[in-house]
DNA sequence: TTTCTATAGTTCTATATAGAAGCATATAAG
DNA sequence: CTTATATGCTTCTATATAGAACTATAGAAA
């Protein structure tokens, strides 16, 4: 209920600084996806600033897609969604039209030694252990796309000890209800390549015709990277679509 | 100098109507790109409105990427340039590092009758004429990318007139010289397929591998179709990477 | 139960004002 | 000729204030 000092730097914007210390609010936890977050009369109280400087700070964070703020309700922490990456271009769909998640099948988990690429992208000790998984993801039982997933063991132990039959057919409520992570945000990077034997023999396409290569990298709000990922799906069922100025 | 009345839905609000304004501005060519857009202060005073609903406008056009500004130089329409274009994502780049714009051949340009997807992408009439290209891009005398463009024969008939050898490693610049047709803004489409014996040939690859194919359909400020454009690249020198959230 | 009404909260819009900070140009000083 | 200084412009930050518009809830009325 005090007014609080404002922290950080000094030489920046008062609206960056109030902007800085609620974006850590959610990084540590302090506001979780789904939260409302104190209203603008509330925080101009609290850190004694004009309601104007308050609006511009959240302004700022609704433009990251960190908040969202709805007239007349209130302010929230964004739940994050995944609908922009990559994936969404494959044509996942029924044949009824509608469209849904997709089924996902583990085909794999195993405790392995982590490659180094992999490891440094997932920023762990050369030749450590991780949880190695392969999936499939399919509609109607046709394969789209087959996944091979790196965990760092230390966060992601308390996974092995689920049977992968319970697994739904997405995995990142799973991270956060069994162990607790929280996937906030995603690099993705994005190639074409011939389809290898093995790749092949998972999409039950020819060997050698064109697929679609998705690396995934995704962070905790705090950037942690918590999971690498690399998608092979059928080339002529993707299709990526943008509007550039 | 004299104050204007606010045009347009009344019921909008006021900052909303002064971006349409001002937007229209640009697309009726009142405001090229590079030009100076009046002051906060000449604004307001023009309209007569206080200067933070101004500049509420015009952070409204900077976020659309319309306007840019600079502190203590003033605001400006932004010139388009295709930075954000998947062409990007290429490895368009010499031995040394440097990179550079991609040597550009015409390899034919002819007057065709316009097939029908690209009629209704280009929005002119099925069967009518127009101008049909082949162009190679090219680094160190090496192809990369082979593309088929179509152009409106009506708004692009002067580009007929001159020598294919005369025309430069970019597009844009020429059909604002040569037609006075300026490029706004573009929407693009990504996939993969498999390299037809035509492509091989151009890109000196084998039949069969697989390459990028993005098509473009560029508009000019006021949304018109302006180019329609097929490229086809070596997908092993294609790499698209995107932050998702 | 259902429907209306009042109320207190929220975000959103708009105004007015003041000064800081950055940029470009003209002018003065060396 | 070169360098400093002053000036007038620009955008940027911050405050204070007022009311509109929207939402949820509680309580009254039908």
């Amino acid at each position: 209920m005090n007014a609080q000092p404002l922290s950080g730097d000094q030489r920046l914007p008062i609206y960056q600084r109030l902007a800085d210390i609620l974006r850590r609010d959610v990084t540590e936890g302090r506001l979780r996806p789904g939260d409302r977050v104190p209203s603008d009369n509330e925080l101009s109280h609290a850190y004694e600033l004009s309601p104007g400087t308050v609006r511009k700070a959240l302004d700022l964070l609704v433009q990251e897609d960190l908040f969202e703020r709805f007239h007349g309700r209130g302010t929230f922490v964004r739940r994050p969604s995944f609908d922009a990456s990559l994936f969404r271009f494959f044509r996942f769909r029924t044949p009824d039209g509608t469209k849904s998640v997709p089924e996902g099948r583990i085909l794999r988990r195993t405790r392995e030694k982590v490659p180094s690429y992999i490891a440094r992208q997932l920023k762990i000790p050369e030749g450590d252990a991780a949880i190695s998984m392969s999936r499939l993801r399919l509609i109607d039982d046709v394969p789209i796309v087959a996944e091979e997933i790196w965990l760092p063991l230390q966060r992601f132990e308390a996974f092995l000890d689920i049977l992968t039959e319970d697994v739904g057919n997405l995995l990142y409520p799973v991270y956060d209800e069994v162990c607790g992570q929280l996937i906030a945000k995603a690099e993705e990077s994005l190639t074409a390549e011939a389809a290898s034997a093995e790749t092949a023999r998972l999409l039950r396409i020819e060997t050698g015709s064109p697929v679609m290569m998705i690396d995934r990298l995704a962070k905790g709000y705090d950037g942690t990277p918590m999971e690498w990922r690399r998608s092979r799906g059928r080339a002529d069922l993707f299709h990526y679509h943008t509007e550039i100025r």
